[in-house]
DNA sequence: TATTGGCACTCTTATACTATAAGTGCTAAT
DNA sequence: ATTAGCACTTATAGTATAAGAGTGCCAATA
């Protein structure tokens, strides 16, 4: 005979209690605890045929024998997706918060966000550097350096700088370059970065004839300047050290292997990259990462606008085992803000 | 009656073999295995008595009654002064080093360095970036950005590009910054930084009434570019993440003050640059660097040069117990290479 | 039929005891 | 001055034991 129902109200008001009592404490949760916890006014024993109906779910799970239940990744995303009951977020933290990011200088909101993410939350912190596509170039430079050597300076929307050093098939002068510059200033600015590697090398094909040398001259330097890999992802992380006081990433092995993984890059990369595509908060918990360095960890995140484009992610890397339901609005909030701070500038 | 002499000969070169048997065990060195492995001929008790002496002298240690024999920091520093026989470099390294430092692109050179010193000796590798005091301006530009905010770019002659945003006190045409920077670069260009600093601050109070409005504009945004905390001082870290297979950084406290260390900054800088006034290789073994994180460390170092002036420092970070007769020389080769790669650009 | 008390069972953790091995310090002999 | 010999100390590993926590299941209950 088949059970009716195995998960019905009741038992997911249990789940709740018991991933709720974990992220607290830390400790397998066992029946007598949960049935204390709870108002629900049920013995021990009921409490221990539920949760076995969990653990026939894949929801919660057992270390040993004599040890209470502890959430599986399916528990927390249950959790996560439909039983968490966010908590709106401290409003002096919202103070400081709106106040440090917005007072804070230029380009540095990016570090800051990354700081704050970190401090409040006692984890690890993340924010990617703003998509190169989806960024706009608003002035560009050429300075001689040596006979063929030109620094080529970018100024974005966002007033960043970037620079890069290319070497011109022959010499130009100062007079020379600043015609380049003014050409493809005119021509250009305005567009996204990602747009104007394209348009210059199909003008490049389709319009040779009709540009002058000067002309010519500057597209050619363009394009070198523009060329792919010039600028590769990247993204401020803060607040590592936090993850090393947490005993789910105390084996030293594990451990390793994530600030490896943080040095490399990649991976974080292309984790934060899929969240660029999401709208909202998106959250990876444990193995669903399909990095093996993220195995005990969870990553909350959420995309920041520039002028109503995504640019970039930020978010918060910490243990399986953390409080959601705070984590989750936090992020949500430092986004918003942050796209605020980099609307205004 | 008191011993004629406690530090002979052959107490030293009993101390050199236990120090270099610890290097290579991480075991306590006992009585028994010291007494095969040198050719003294000397039974493990005489052995034994040497010991005494040496502990009695604050060479060695004794974790426990019946362990062997640990070296202590005074024993290591005895040990690396005027014991160590250094193992020149393999040739096989000295050209990947030579080659790959060589034909890296321009200012990677520092990265390139640090990456080096970390994978050859599978340890930490550090490199400061070059001091500002020492670099100097090659060619300086205003860019217009919006009504009184300029963005300045400082080329140094290592070629490594800086900018900053200053927010100016009146609008400027795009005319006028042309002019300021020509001023600028006529007047200054050459000088190190920190110097133009200085000059810029005495003719702004002397020479005011000589100059004309032009540049007395130039000056003043000279003034704030080269403003102090422009630039911090830096490094770059590597291979972090090899400490953390160290048995004697297994200790999750020590592990993460070192990290916070590494991350905060200060204390590694102070260190560093303890290191460039020493024209040579310079150590820190454990305590002695006097930063609670580096306990357990040790920290070899050389200084670079540019110009035959000593512009930065390298080095390599790794547990006391690390391989010092290799270390030594190899800081030493990277430093003289980094500097020779520095010059021929 | 859902809930519950009772109970045997499993597994972890802590403690104590034991034996073993490593290495010392000291003394007396060489 | 060196060494053999020996008593002594301490870490480490293994084993036994007891206590505690929590489970699963069965039979009683409402």
């Amino acid at each position: 005979m088949v059970k009716r129902q195995l998960l019905n109200e009741r038992s997911l008001q249990l789940l709740k209690s018991l991933i709720e009592r974990y992220i607290s404490d830390g400790q397998p949760v066992g029946s007598r605890v949960l049935s204390k916890d709870t108002d629900l006014n049920l013995s021990p024993a009921t409490i221990r045929n539920v949760m076995a109906d969990l653990e026939d779910l894949g929801l919660i799970h057992s270390p040993h024998t004599s040890a209470g239940r502890v959430p599986t990744v399916s528990g927390y995303r249950l959790f996560v997706d439909t039983l968490l009951t966010v908590k709106p977020l401290d409003s002096q933290e919202l103070t400081r918060l709106h106040a440090t990011l917005m007072t804070d200088g230029n380009h540095n909101a990016i570090n800051t966000a990354s700081r704050l993410l970190s401090e409040l939350t006692q984890m690890a912190g993340v924010v990617t550097l703003p998509k190169r596509e989806l960024v706009f170039l608003r002035h560009i430079e050429f300075l001689p350096l040596s006979n063929t050597r030109v620094l080529v300076i970018v100024v974005t929307n966002e007033q960043e700088v970037h620079n890069k050093i290319i070497n011109t098939s022959k010499p130009f002068s100062a007079a020379e370059l600043q015609q380049a510059s003014n050409f493809i200033n005119s021509q250009y600015a305005g567009r996204s970065l990602g747009s104007v590697r394209e348009a210059v090398l199909k003008d490049l094909q389709d319009d040779r004839e009709r540009m002058n040398q000067g002309m010519l001259d500057a597209v050619n330097m363009a394009q070198l300047a523009f060329a792919e890999n010039s600028e590769q992802d990247d993204y401020v992380l803060s607040g590592e050290t936090n993850l090393m006081g947490f005993s789910e990433l105390s084996n030293m092995e594990k451990l390793k292997s994530l600030f490896e993984a943080f040095s490399q890059k990649q991976s974080v990369l292309h984790l934060l990259d899929q969240c660029m595509k999401a709208d909202g908060v998106q959250i990876f918990i444990g193995e669903e990462s399909g990095y093996k360095a993220f195995d005990q960890c969870s990553l909350v995140t959420a995309p920041y606008t520039v002028s109503d484009e995504i640019v970039g992610v930020l978010g918060v890397i910490g243990p399986t085992r953390m409080a959601y339901e705070k984590i989750i609005p936090f992020v949500d909030v430092t986004a918003k803000l942050l796209s605020a701070a980099l609307n205004t500038k």
